[in-house]
RNA sequence: GCACCCAUAGCUCAAUUGGAUAGAGCGCCUGACUACGGAUCAGGAGGUUGGGGGUUCAACUCCCUCUGGGUGUACCA
């Protein structure tokens, strides 16, 4: 008999085969079996209550006898009890503890004990999505790195995911921008800073085209032009799309994200008309003001609210590329779910999005997704407005992510100054990027957040400085004596947990399950990140508290598979949430 | 105007979606180091969960209402 990696998987099961032999209807119990708080056991099961409650039985009376009524196998591995009105505690033995450290030791046994688990299918995720021909700012950031997280999450669990960088690559401004860039564009610029020269270039375009100027006039023709398919026209705005990828690499580099696909908007082009013809031909879409637009009546806002699906200049925009986006996306990849990772501020739109794919694939009898808005907060300044320089400017995620190097690497060059500067450079790549990946991270996604540099990079609290510590702490461990925290170092040779910080360590190792389902289900990866702050507590604790390496062969071994566990799960978790760790720092 | 979101310790945030005595970090107070990396650990003080009603075995969580913030609302994405 293998561990579970969720043991309250395995309790619930145990619930369910009990439940017959415990009271009537049985079917209609549900154990509702959670972690628990320290003073509660490890797990508790939460059903009871409601189902005394269905029946009219005493919670207390009808728990003793489901727990009678638990396989032997259960009863050995739990210590249980009920408590207060009718929860069942159930706290781990440590032989139960000592098997699932054994059973789980290396990534690719959480991984398939992860998968064992989790969702399967198709999922699409829409996370990133700049625009070209611009730099990438920290508006773009939470997209960017939550969409990564929620990826590498999903995938572990299970599920086949496909990244898609939805870039906003078309529309009315690149007209501008051929018109500017034919007039002023300054070939040495263009080649020392090729997007800073683009961003020039779209202001002086803006600038140069007020409404009703003949420039505009002009501009709007570049367009016409572009969308003729005119080589010339073309061939800039390919450019354009080159040199804002190249630049975006450099960051995607840095966070640690690789796209399997980056369909644009430009991509959607030539498929938005047969959505109008779908959509019109269905009775979905009408005419109003001389845009194409949809109604829904049964909604309070958005029966008058139109979703313009095509503009009154006959121009497509991002509501029919989304409706273009989602057939390609079923028809081709065979979809089973979309997640756009958007700031919460386009909810509207896509809440019309979704009623419309909703009614147009319910008519054309195909298999619709299912389409979600994972929503974030922004990201606010000091002064609890949106994060702007000094100047006003949108802050570059380029001078962001520099910044966070450059103040880890002053930390770690002051506490750590005997390190090579090569070595220093590289921790403070991965401890600056970190913090602030983490710090997105940590946070419920769906509030503000508040940029503070000096909570982010702090080793103090839940933060990326302390996990890695952590890490770095533990391989210390290893490469002192010269043993491999990955091998049969820490091994079967170990026996169970026995001090109260060893124990409480191992019973926090054996919930890693749970933190990545509710993570995964709830598309919130502060679960995690909750969990693992609260395991490295645990594991500080537990090397306060316990010297690992002591003379007792017995006592060392369990330590040392402890502190192997422990590395191998903040290593998974942070690598899952898309950081990077370390050996030293 | 209408719609949605938010309000939790002095500050920044949690609370497994209705579960047990609402938890962390910072700051404040008290302890532990010639150290398996102190970038640490142990402990203390700090709360009528914005106010008021309601639903039930159980409410920070759901419903109503009031107050105070934020966001969106016809051709940008």
């Amino acid at each position: 008999m293998s561990a579970s990696f969720n043991p309250a998987d395995d309790i619930e099961a145990a619930l369910k085969a009990a439940a017959p032999a415990a009271g009537p209807n049985p079917s209609d119990f549900t154990p509702e079996v959670r972690t628990a708080g320290p003073a509660h056991g490890d797990f508790q099961a939460n059903g009871v209550l409601a189902w005394a409650r269905r029946e009219k039985l005493q919670p207390r009376a009808l728990a003793e006898k489901l727990v009678a009524a638990l396989p032997p196998r259960i009863r050995d591995a739990y210590e249980v009890s009920i408590g207060g009105p009718g929860f069942i505690n159930f706290t781990a033995q440590p032989p139960v503890l000592l098997e699932w450290l054994l059973a789980f030791p290396s990534r690719a046994a959480l991984a398939t004990g992860a998968a064992g688990t989790g969702r399967h299918g198709t999922s699409i995720v829409d996370y990133s999505a700049p625009n070209t021909a611009k730099q990438m700012h920290v508006g773009h950031l939470r997209s960017a790195v939550i969409g990564e997280a929620l990826c590498r999450l999903m995938a572990f669990g299970g599920e086949t995911v496909i990244r898609d960088n939805h870039l906003g690559d078309w529309g009315t401004g690149f007209g501008k921008l051929i018109f500017a860039y034919k007039r002023w564009v300054d070939p040495v610029a263009l080649a020392a800073g090729p997007i800073e020269e683009l961003e020039r270039l779209y202001k002086l375009a803006v600038a140069a085209t007020p409404d009703g100027s003949a420039e505009l006039e002009e501009a709007r023709r570049e367009l016409v032009r572009l969308q003729a398919g005119d080589p010339e026209n073309v061939a800039l705005w390919r450019n354009f799309t080159e040199i804002s990828l190249r630049e975006f690499d450099r960051i995607y580099g840095k966070l640690g994200i690789r796209f399997d696909h980056t369909l644009g908007e430009s991509f959607y082009n030539d498929k938005v008309a047969a959505v109008y013809r779908a959509l019109t031909e269905a009775g979905i879409a009408v005419e109003s003001e001389g845009a194409l637009v949809v109604f829904h009546p049964e909604h309070p806002r958005f029966k008058t609210q139109p979703f313009i699906i095509r503009k009154s200049d006959g121009a497509a925009n991002y509501a029919s590329t989304d409706l273009a986006t989602i057939l390609h996306r079923v028809a081709h990849f065979h979809a089973n779910r979309i997640y756009y990772v958007v700031d919460k501020r386009q909810a509207d739109h896509f809440e019309q999005l979704f009623l419309t794919a909703k009614k147009w694939f319910a008519k054309a009898g195909l298999p619709l997704p299912v389409l979600a808005h994972v929503d974030f907060g922004s990201v606010l300044g000091e002064n609890g407005k949106p994060l702007k320089t000094r100047e006003g400017e949108n802050v570059r995620l380029k001078d962001l992510l520099d910044e966070a190097t450059e103040r880890a690497y002053a930390l770690v060059s002051g506490k750590n100054p005997d390190l090579p500067e090569t070595e220093r450079r590289e921790i403070a790549a991965v401890v600056g990027v970190g913090s602030v990946q983490y710090a997105d991270l940590a946070q419920n996604r769906s509030s503000d957040y508040l940029f503070a540099w000096d909570k982010m990079i702090s080793l103090d609290g839940n933060t990326a400085a302390y996990l890695l510590y952590a890490v770095a702490r533990i391989h210390s461990i290893f490469r002192r004596n010269n043993l491999d925290p990955s091998g049969p170092d820490a091994g079967p040779q170990a026996g169970a947990p026995e001090t109260a910080g060893e124990l409480a360590l191992a019973r926090k190792l054996v919930k890693f399950g749970d933190a990545l389902r509710q993570a995964t289900d709830a598309l919130r990866p502060h679960f995690l990140c909750l969990y693992l702050y609260e395991l490295t507590g645990e594991f500080s604790g537990f090397y306060t508290a316990d010297k690992v390496l002591v003379d007792d062969p017995a006592v060392r071994a369990r330590r040392l598979l402890l502190c192997a566990r422990t590395l191998l799960v903040l290593e998974t978790g942070l690598n899952l949430l898309g950081l990077r760790t370390l050996t030293r720092m």
